[in-house]
RNA sequence: GCGGGCGUGGUGGAAUUGGUAGACACGCCAGACUUAGGAUCUGGUGCCGCGAGGUGUGAGAGUUCGAGUCUCUCCGCCCGCACCA
C-alpha cells in the first residue's frame, strides 16, 4: 500500500466535481432544509486575471489559505460560500491578445481553461456553479446596470447619501438650487425654481449632468499614448503605466468620471469598522487625504489701476467672455490652505501653470515669459515631472493680489510645484512656514516675512504646528497654533473672505478607456447629451470589430464596429447594424450615436462579490433574499497591490448600492488578509564579454595619467591585442567579480595559439567584462549546480558555449562543476525563476503543495520559494499514511487509546484550531508533523485517534484525508464531518518539569508535582543538591516561584 | 521627505504574548539497509571549547527576579506614497 498521490488526488477531484460536494445553497431560494439552520460564512478570494502565462506557485498561496479556512468552517457547521471566477476584461488580457495576435475573446477563453485546469489540480473547494466572468454578457449586463444607477443618482450632502436624480429635479422645480448641498462639479450658477422651469430641456440636462454620480466632463487626464488610453491615478506607478511601463502625459479630454469624492468622508470613516490590515488602511487613508483648513479669497489688483480687477470665474471663461485687462470686475483667486493661521506670512501667491486665470491676469510685459513656461510645463511627461521635483521653476505674471487682512500688494507667480488638480490649483505662499514656498522665495528673491515668535527662519521654513506661537500678525499675535486657527477662520468667515473647509486629496476616478476589451457603456447620445439605455435592452454586447488595437490618437476601437449586437433580457439574441441603431428610434432609445469608450478594468470587479450570491439571476443584479442571507464577505483574501484601486472602488460602489437600498451593509468585507508574495529564487550564470583585450603589462597610475595627458583618450590606446571569442564563455560563480584573469588566460592559451607567447607572460593582463544573466531555475539543482546540457539546449546561441567551472577547468571534460549564483526576486517569466504548480503537483502531489505553501511561513509575509524544501511535507504525508497501515494493509484498531495517545490528539486539536482561527497556518503544519512523529513513535493505529486526525488534516490535505476516511470505512465525504472537539481533561498534568534559574539563567530542571504550594516548591528546590552546588553556601536574596512556570533564585 | 513593516542558526521559520531561545522542516555530517539512489531508517547539528563551561535573537542603553518580546537612541533592510498647500 503505497501512498499513490496521483491516483488519490485525481479520484477525489473527480468525486467532488461529480457530487458537487462544495455547492453552497441559498436556503431562502432553494428551500434547502439541510442548510437553513446553519449559519452562513462567506470566504472570498480576489478573482484572478486569466493571463496568458498561467499560474505560478505564488498565485495559489491566498487560495490555499482561504480554502483551508472554508473547509474548516464547513467542519464547524457553517453553510460556506466559497466561489471563484475570472476578472477577464481589461488591459492585461487585451495586451496578451495583442501580443499573440489573437482576438481577446479567444485568448481569454483559452487562458481561463488553463487556469481552471491548474486550479482544479490543487483541489480547491470552490463552488464552481457560481462562477462569474466579468467579460460574460450575462455578468456585465449588471455592471452596465450599476453604471446607469450611478448616472441616475446625485449625492445629497444634507442627507449624506446618494439619492435618485428625481429628488434633485423636485428640489430644483420647487426652490431652485441655491439651498442644495451636493457633491458636484465645481461652482454651478445659481437659479430659482422659475428659472429652472424655463430652462430648455438641453440646459436642464447639462446642469443635471454636473450633479450625477457618474458624469461626463472635460478633464485633465492621464493619457498613455503607448496603451492608447487614459488611465486612473492608481494605474500609474512612478509616472509610467502600471501595465507595460509606458509614458503618461497630461491631456484634456472629454471623459466619464465616477464621483468617488462624494464618498471621501464615508470611505474614511468606514475603515474604523472593518478588520483590514493596518498598512492597507493607512494607504487608503493617505490616498483619500483628508485635510482641514480654509478657503480664502484674494482679490486681484490691476497693475495699472491698483484696484481689484477682473479675473474670470469659471462660467465666464467657458462662455468665452473676453475680459478687458485692467477693468475692475471684482475678480478673486481662491486658495485652500491648512494653515490659515499663517496668513500674515503670505508674501506671494503661486498658481499652477494650468490654472484657468493665468492667461487672463498676466500683464503684457510678462506674457511671453509666462506663455513659454506654460508650454514647457505642458510638454513634460509625468515621469519627467517626477524625476526633478527639486528643480525650482516659475514665472512672475506681473499681476498682484490684495492681502485680505493687511491690504498689502502681493505678487502673483506661476510655478509647477503647484498642482492643478489639488485644492483650487493655487496657493497662498507662506515662505516662513512652508519649505516649498521658502525655497521658491529664496530662488526668486522674494520677501520672507517671519510670523513665528522666537523662531529663526534663516535656514529654512518652520513647519511645526504644535509649538508655534504667531507674531507680526495683527490680532493673531501671541496665539498658539490651535487658538490662532480658530480665531482666523472665524475672522475669515466674518469678513467674508472665505470659510473653514475640509479638503480631500482623493480625485474623481476617470471611468472611460479607449480600448476594446471592456464593458461597453449603456449609453447613447442625443444632441450631444448622454442617455442611458434601459435595463430591458441590456446587456449592450461588445461588438465584433476588425481592428481592436488601440489607436495612438485615442479613437476608441469600437468606432470600427460594423454591427452592434446585444442580448435581450429574455435571452433572445438580436443583432442590429450601427446605422440602424443610430438612426432608428423605437422606444426612444436609438436616437443617437453610441458611446464608443469602454469601462476600465476595475468596473467588473467592483461588485462581483455581490453577484456570487445570486449569479444566475436574470431579473436582478442580486435578489433581496440572497443578499439578505449572505450579507457580506466574512473573509476576503488577496494582494495588497489593490489597496488604492479595487479595494477603494469596490467600497465606493458598495456604499452607493447601500444608499440605494440594494445591499444591506455598506462595507462588504468584514475581514481582509493580504497574502504575502512568494518570491522566486533566481539563478545566475556569468558570461564573459565577447571581446577580450590583452595588455602586455599592467600600467601604473602614473603612466595612465601621462597617456591621458598626451591625448590618448580611449582605453584601446593601452591595448595590445583584441581577441574576439568564437563561443560564449561562462565562468562559475567564484569568478564573478573576483579574479578570473588566470582561468581565462589559461583558456585562451589553449584555444588561441597565436597569442600563446603573449599570454605566457606573467605581467600580461586581460581586459573584459562579466555580465550576470538569468538561467532558468529548472536547469539548476539544489546545490546550485548548472545542468550544462539543458542550458546549452535552451538557446541556439549557447549551443557551443564554454563553461569554466569552480576549479577553473573547462567543462564538461574536467571533473569540475559549474556553480550558479542565486538571488531572491519576484517571480517572473523574464527572470526565468518561475516555478509551475502543475509540475509540483505531478512530482509531489497537490496535498504536498498545499501544505508546503502554508509551511513556508506566515501567510502575510513574503517569502522565497525553494522547491527542495517540499520533500519534508511529502515525507510527512507518507509517514501519516503509514500510521493507518499494518502489514501492508489498511487496518486500524478499535482498541481504547492510551492516555498518551489521547494527549497527543487533543493537544493537536487545540493547537490546530487556535492556529486556523488566527490564520497561523504555518505553525499548524508543524503541529501535524509533531503529532505524526509522536504517534509513529508509539506505533499508534487506534481508530479513536486516527479518525479525528484525518478530519483535522482535511482542510490542509483534503485528498489524502478523504482517502483515509474512505479506508476507515466511511461512505460519504469527510468534508462535511464535524470538527473534533477538544477536551481539556486529556491535557491535565500532575507533574511539571520546572526550569530552575539563577539570576535569570537556566541551570537545571526539577520535576515536581503541580499541586505543590509555593512554599513546598521552594523547600523542594532549596533541598536539591544542584541548588546547593550553584549557591556554594550563599543565601539567596530572593526566590521567585511562578507555579506551573518557572523558578528563579536571586542572590 | 512622509507613512508602514521587519532584523532570531548555513536556509525557511518557531517561541504559550515578559518565564527553558532556536519548535518543525530544508541543508549539512556520521551511520544502517541497499546492485544503485534525488528511496527508507537511526543519530548529530547556534557559535567558541576535547571538556567542565562560556556565549548567543542588528548595535547600545534602560525597566524587571527574569527581555527575542516592553521603553529610548542608533544602524541596516523591505514595502507604500511622493511638490496635496
Amino acid at each position: 500500500m503505497e501512498y499513490n498521490f496521483r491516483k488519490i488526488e485525481a479520484d477525489w477531484q473527480k468525486y467532488w466535481a461529480e457530487n458537487q460536494t462544495f455547492k453552497a445553497d441559498n436556503p431562502a431560494l432553494s428551500g434547502a432544509e439541510a442548510n437553513s439552520t446553519k449559519p452562513k460564512y462567506y470566504v472570498l478570494d480576489m478573482f484572478p486575471y486569466p493571463s496568458g502565462a498561467g499560474l505560478h506557485v505564488g498565485h495559489p498561496l491566498g487560495y490555499i489559505a482561504s480554502d483551508i479556512y472554508a473547509r474548516y468552517k464547513r467542519h464547524k457547521g457553517f453553510n460556506v460560500l466559497h466561489p471563484q471566477g475570472y476578472d477577464s476584461f481589461g488591459l492585461p488580457a487585451e495586451q496578451y491578445a495583442i501580443q499573440t495576435g489573437q482576438h481577446p475573446a479567444i485568448t481569454t477563453e483559452e487562458n481561463i481553461k488553463t487556469y481552471r485546469k491548474q486550479l482544479d489540480q490543487i483541489g480547491f473547494s470552490f463552488d464552481w456553479s457560481r462562477e462569474v466572468r466579468t467579460s460574460d454578457p450575462n455578468y456585465y449586463k449588471w455592471t452596465q446596470w450599476i453604471f446607469t444607477q450611478l448616472f441616475n443618482s446625485w449625492y445629497n450632502k444634507t442627507t449624506d447619501k446618494a439619492e435618485d436624480i428625481s429628488t434633485l429635479i423636485a428640489i430644483f422645480s420647487s426652490e431652485g438650487n441655491s439651498e442644495v448641498k451636493a457633491a458636484c462639479d465645481a461652482d454651478i450658477e445659481k437659479f430659482s425654481a422659475d428659472e429652472w422651469k424655463n430652462f430648455s430641456e438641453e440646459k436642464q440636462q447639462k446642469i443635471l449632468l454636473q450633479y450625477r454620480l457618474t458624469y461626463l466632463s472635460e478633464t485633465e487626464v492621464n493619457w498613455c499614448p503607448g496603451l492608447g488610453t487614459v488611465l486612473a491615478n492608481d494605474e500609474i506607478v512612478n509616472g509610467v503605466s502600471e501595465r507595460g511601463g509606458h509614458q503618461v502625459i497630461r491631456k484634456k479630454m472629454m471623459q466619464w468620471s465616477m464621483r468617488i469624492t462624494a464618498y471621501a468622508q464615508r470611505l474614511l470613516d468606514g475603515l474604523a469598522k472593518i478588520d483590514w490590515p493596518q498598512p492597507l488602511k493607512d494607504s487608503q487613508t493617505y490616498w483619500i487625504g483628508r485635510s482641514e483648513g480654509a478657503m480664502v479669497s484674494f482679490k486681484v489688483l490691476s497693475p495699472t489701476l491698483s484696484v481689484p480687477i477682473a479675473i474670470g470665474r469659471k462660467g465666464a471663461i467657458e462662455d468665452n467672455e473676453v475680459l478687458p485687462f485692467g477693468k475692475d470686475l471684482g475678480w478673486e483667486i481662491s486658495v485652500f490652505t491648512t494653515r490659515p493661521d499663517t496668513i500674515f506670512g503670505v508674501s506671494f501667491m503661486t498658481l499652477a501653470p494650468e490654472h484657468d486665470l493665468v492667461s487672463i491676469i498676466t500683464t503684457p510685459e510678462q506674457k511671453e515669459a509666462v506663455e513659454a513656461y506654460v508650454k514647457a510645463t505642458a510638454k513634460r511627461s509625468e515621469l519627467e515631472r517626477m524625476a526633478d521635483v527639486k528643480t525650482i521653476s516659475g514665472v512672475f505674471t506681473g499681476a498682484y493680489a490684495l492681502h485680505p487682512f493687511s491690504g498689502k500688494k502681493i505678487p502673483i507667480w506661476i510655478g509647477d510645484y503647484v498642482l492643478a488638480g489639488y485644492g483650487t490649483g493655487a496657493v497662498m505662499a507662506v515662505p516662513c512656514g512652508d519649505q516649498r514656498d521658502y525655497d521658491f522665495a529664496k530662488h526668486f528673491n522674494l520677501e520672507i516675512p517671519n510670523i513665528f515668535e522666537g523662531i529663526d527662519i534663516s535656514e529654512g521654513a518652520y513647519a511645526e504646528k504644535e509649538n508655534a506661537v504667531i507674531a507680526n500678525s495683527d490680532f493673531l499675535n501671541g496665539l498658539p497654533y490651535k487658538k490662532a486657527m480658530k480665531r482666523i477662520i472665524h475672522e475669515i468667515e466674518q469678513r467674508g473672505f472665505g470659510y473653514g473647509k475640509v479638503n480631500f486629496r482623493l480625485r474623481d476616478a476617470v471611468f472611460s478607456r479607449q480600448r476594446y476589451w471592456g464593458e461597453p457603456f449603456p449609453v447613447y447620445y442625443k444632441n450631444g447629451l448622454p442617455q442611458m439605455i434601459d435595463l430591458k435592452y441590456l446587456p449592450i454586447v461588445l461588438p465584433e470589430v476588425e481592428k481592436y488595437l488601440p489607436t495612438e490618437d485615442g479613437k476608441p476601437p469600437l468606432g470600427n464596429a460594423k454591427k452592434w449586437h446585444w442580448l435581450e433580457v429574455n435571452g433572445v439574441g438580436k443583432i442590429v447594424s450601427k446605422e440602424e441603431f443610430e438612426n432608428s428610434s423605437p422606444l426612444g432609445r436609438l436616437g443617437g450615436a453610441l458611446e464608443l469608450n469602454t469601462m476600465p478594468g476595475w468596473a467588473g470587479s467592483s461588485s462581483y462579490f455581490n453577484r456570487y450570491m445570486d449569479p444566475h439571476n436574470t431579473e436582478e443584479f442580486v435578489s433581496k433574499e440572497a443578499v439578505n442571507y449572505w450579507q457580506d464577505v466574512d473573509l476576503y483574501i488577496g494582494g495588497s497591490e489593490h489597496a488604492t484601486g479595487h479595494l477603494l472602488y469596490s467600497r465606493f460602489w458598495q456604499k452607493f448600492l447601500f444608499d440605494k437600498g440594494l445591499v444591506p451593509v455598506d462595507e462588504y468585507a468584514k475581514k481582509l488578509i493580504n497574502q504575502g508574495m512568494i518570491m522566486g529564487t533566481s539563478a545566475y550564470v556569468y558570461r564573459v564579454s565577447k571581446e577580450i583585450s590583452i595588455r602586455s603589462r599592467r600600467l601604473e597610475n602614473e603612466e595612465i595619467k601621462e597617456a591621458y595627458s598626451e591625448g590618448l583618450k580611449e582605453k584601446k590606446d593601452f591595448e595590445i591585442e583584441k581577441i574576439e571569442l568564437n563561443h560564449p564563455i561562462f565562468v562559475s560563480k567564484k569568478y564573478y567579480g573576483k579574479d578570473s584573469n588566470e582561468v581565462l588566460k589559461e583558456y585562451l592559451k589553449q584555444n588561441f595559439p597565436e597569442y600563446r607567447d603573449l599570454l605566457s607572460n606573467k605581467a600580461t593582463i586581460l581586459s573584459y567584462s562579466i555580465n550576470n544573466l538569468h538561467a532558468d531555475v529548472s536547469f539548476v539543482n539544489a546545490s546550485d549546480e548548472l545542468n550544462i546540457e539543458a542550458f546549452r539546449n535552451s538557446r541556439k546561441e549557447y549551443k557551443d558555449a564554454i563553461f569554466i567551472g569552480e576549479n577553473g577547468k573547462v567543462l564538461p571534460f574536467g571533473e569540475d562543476i559549474y556553480i550558479c549564483g542565486r538571488e531572491v526576486e519576484k517571480m517572473s517569466k523574464s527572470k526565468y525563476n518561475v516555478v509551475n504548480p502543475d509540475q509540483i503537483c505531478e512530482e509531489y502531489g497537490a496535498d504536498s503543495l498545499r501544505m508546503f505553501e502554508m509551511f513556508l511561513g506566515p501567510l502575510e509575509q513574503s517569502k522565497p520559494w525553494k522547491t527542495s524544501g517540499i520533500s519534508g511535507v511529502l515525507s510527512f504525508l507518507k509517514k501519516l499514511w503509514k500510521l493507518y497501515i499494518v502489514e501492508n494493509k489498511f487496518s486500524v484498531s478499535d482498541e481504547e487509546p492510551s492516555k498518551e495517545e489521547f494527549k497527543i490528539l487533543h493537544k493537536t486539536i487545540k493547537k490546530v484550531e487556535e492556529d486556523i482561527e488566527n490564520f497561523s497556518f504555518n505553525t499548524s503544519v508543524s503541529t501535524f508533523m509533531i503529532a505524526v512523529n509522536e504517534l509513529t513513535a508509539l506505533k499508534c493505529n487506534k481508530r479513536a485517534i486516527l479518525e479525528p486526525m484525518a478530519i483535522l488534516l482535511e482542510p490542509y490535505a483534503p485528498h489524502i484525508s478523504e482517502e483515509l476516511w474512505k479506508n476507515l470505512g466511511h461512505t460519504t465525504s469527510i468534508s462535511a464531518v464535524d470538527f473534533p472537539v477538544f477536551e481539556p481533561k486529556y491535557l491535565v498534568e500532575s507533574m511539571k518539569e520546572y526550569p530552575v534559574s539563577f539570576n535569570g539563567k537556566m541551570r537545571f530542571k526539577i520535576a515536581l508535582p503541580l499541586d505543590l504550594t509555593v512554599k513546598e516548591i521552594e523547600e523542594a528546590v532549596m533541598a536539591h543538591e544542584k541548588t546547593q552546588e550553584q549557591l556554594q553556601g550563599r543565601t539567596p536574596n530572593k526566590v521567585i516561584i511562578v507555579p506551573g512556570k518557572i523558578i528563579n533564585i536571586v542572590g
